[in-house]
RNA sequence: CGGGGCGUAGCGUAGCCCGGUAUCGCGCCAGGUUUGGGACCUGGAGGCCGCAGGUUCGAAUCCUGCCGCCCCGACCA
């Protein structure tokens, strides 16, 4: 890592900006507050949803698409959920354009078609599903209902950051119904850790798993678990969230049924979710200063050919014996590209793969067709080695699995050192400042402590982790008993 | 909404203070030589200098208003 990502400069946002862009991943759009995800990015987002598709349905879960308007009224009926998201609503007020009277070629929007009831752009979905749920539950027989939902949702922040913060972006949504509270709250410590595998044996991304502060909680969850995890700047990132909604939504949303004896009760609900963030997550997490780095499970491309040759003859030999290294490889399931493009050349294209991540290059010159044998470039550590041909495809396999975990190593070993355990509120400060990354701290538990430290440092209470060891302690900030450490940390 | 910065070719920019036919690089097109770490040569295309108004013989440059973007705050379950 480079001393440029180390410290927390003003480049930052210009140096991660600078890496999704020219990474190809995604760029901004004329739409305010909204980016576009390019082919490039939208092939890694394929990769992470299919895994993550998967992963839920081997727990029980099945897909289902809802509405993207949210009528007012069905929004505003959970009142914590609905004031949680006010602020940050786009609103449709209007079916209908006309020409405007007063503009030749512009447009304006009719009067007339003010909608009786205004439309709101689901901010989460949580409002129309539990809408729908009352007609479909009457009986502990149709519980629990697992339902999980792609789609895209609308935030109105007034600042935006390409993946971290976008004014819309792609998620999943997991709904679900229970008939206690216990299995609820076993559903959503479950998706936690669903989450938790995908993070760290997908995305090379280790996380912490947690469950959030009262104040820090969703609006409208009795409890928020969470994921966390940490940035090459030392800044904490939250990358998913699974809620225990209890009774909430149901009551809400009138949902009730009957058990097995004749009992009416409310359902037990929760609801889960990770979006697109967590690209920004990873190009966080693992890029250098020449590109992206991205994890060989999920890269949209694991190896890419690059054929060095002078002159047509050559270049019809080597294209040869690639056509028959990408078959090889394609056979064993493995993602390749030759690159044959003739506009550019070699050293062009090695510079190109880099800043796309890719975590494998292979060059084939004449060279290598006369020993038997290719360089292989691995992109986490820049190394190069020669391998023979013989037992190409089981020597890339393991290489793909070697760069997969020498990732999350690297990831967790700076995850670990920047957990901090700090005991004096100068410690908090100077730690914050110098060293960043997560601190461990004692708290008193109380709302006005968190928002104080908030206040002072921009620090947050990202979690206190699940299976935290109880002991004696004081507060960091106030001196007064604490039961518990939990982890601060300057987040996005 | 406050504070700062910026709008000049597809992208990145110089010029602005001190007004005089818009600079350079990348990219693009054509041809050729090249190809083991972002090649080179030659030729070429591409501009309402953010928009509107004003001052002036003359405005990218000065003045006024507007619009847009970026950064820092506020905001971000």
């Amino acid at each position: 890592m480079s001393k440029e990502i180390t410290s927390r400069s003003q480049d930052y946002s210009q140096w991660y900006n600078d890496l999704v862009i020219k990474g190809s991943l995604a760029d901004y759009s004329a739409v305010r507050g909204c980016m576009v995800i390019k082919p490039y990015g939208y092939a890694l987002w394929e990769n992470m949803r299919d895994a993550l598709d998967k992963m839920f349905k081997d727990t029980g879960h099945v897909n289902a698409y809802f509405p993207l308007f949210v009528p007012k009224s069905l929004f505003e009926a959970e009142e914590k959920n609905a004031e949680g998201f006010a602020k940050e609503c786009a609103v449709v007020t209007h079916y209908r354009l006309m020409a405007n009277p007063d503009k030749k070629g512009s447009l304006m929007v009719d009067p007339d078609s003010k909608l009786e009831e205004e439309l709101i752009v689901r901010p989460t979905s949580e409002a129309i599903i539990w809408n729908t749920y009352k007609g479909w539950i009457q009986s502990y027989r149709d519980l629990p209902l697992l339902i999980n939902q792609w789609a895209n949702v609308v935030r109105w922040e007034m600042r935006t950051r390409l993946f971290l913060r976008t004014a819309e972006f792609l998620w999943q949504e997991g709904h679900t119904a229970h008939a206690t509270s216990t299995e609820a709250i076993a559903e959503a410590v479950q998706m936690l850790h669903v989450y938790a595998d995908f993070a760290e044996n997908w995305m090379a991304l280790p996380v912490i798993r947690g469950v959030k502060s009262e104040s820090e909680r969703f609006a409208g969850a009795l409890d928020t678990y969470c994921i966390e995890a940490l940035m090459q700047d030392g800044k904490a990132l939250q990358a998913g969230t699974s809620h225990f909604l209890g009774q909430n939504f149901a009551k809400a949303f009138d949902v009730k049924f009957s058990d097995k004896e004749n009992k009416l009760d409310y359902v037990w609900a929760t609801s889960w979710g990770v979006s697109t963030r967590l690209i920004g997550a990873l190009v966080m997490a693992h890029s250098d200063d020449e590109g992206l780095v991205l994890p060989p499970r999920i890269a949209p491309l694991q190896v890419v050919i690059v054929p060095i040759y002078k002159g047509p003859e050559q270049n019809i030999l080597i294209n040869e014996k690639a056509a028959e290294m990408v078959k090889q490889l394609k056979a064993a399931g493995i993602r390749v590209k030759f690159d044959d493009n003739d506009n550019n050349r070699p050293g062009w294209k090695f510079a190109e793969y880099e800043k796309k991540g890719v975590p494998l290059r292979v060059a084939i010159g004449a060279r290598d067709v006369e020993n038997n044998s290719v360089e292989v470039a691995r992109r986490d550590t820049r190394e190069k080695q020669t391998i023979s041909l013989d037992g190409f495809t089981d020597t890339i396999n393991a290489l793909l699995d070697q760069i997969q975990q020498a990732m999350y190593t690297k990831a967790l070993a700076f995850r670990d050192e920047h957990i901090t355990r700090v005991d004096s509120w100068e410690e908090f400060q100077s730690v914050l400042k110098d060293k960043t990354g997560f601190i461990s701290a004692h708290w008193d538990g109380t709302a006005e402590t968190e928002d104080k430290i908030k206040e002072l440092t921009k620090a947050t209470i990202r979690c206190i982790p699940l299976d935290n060891p109880q002991e004696d302690g004081k507060c960091i900030l106030t001196g007064k008993p604490s039961t518990q450490r939990v982890l601060f940390a300057q987040a996005y």
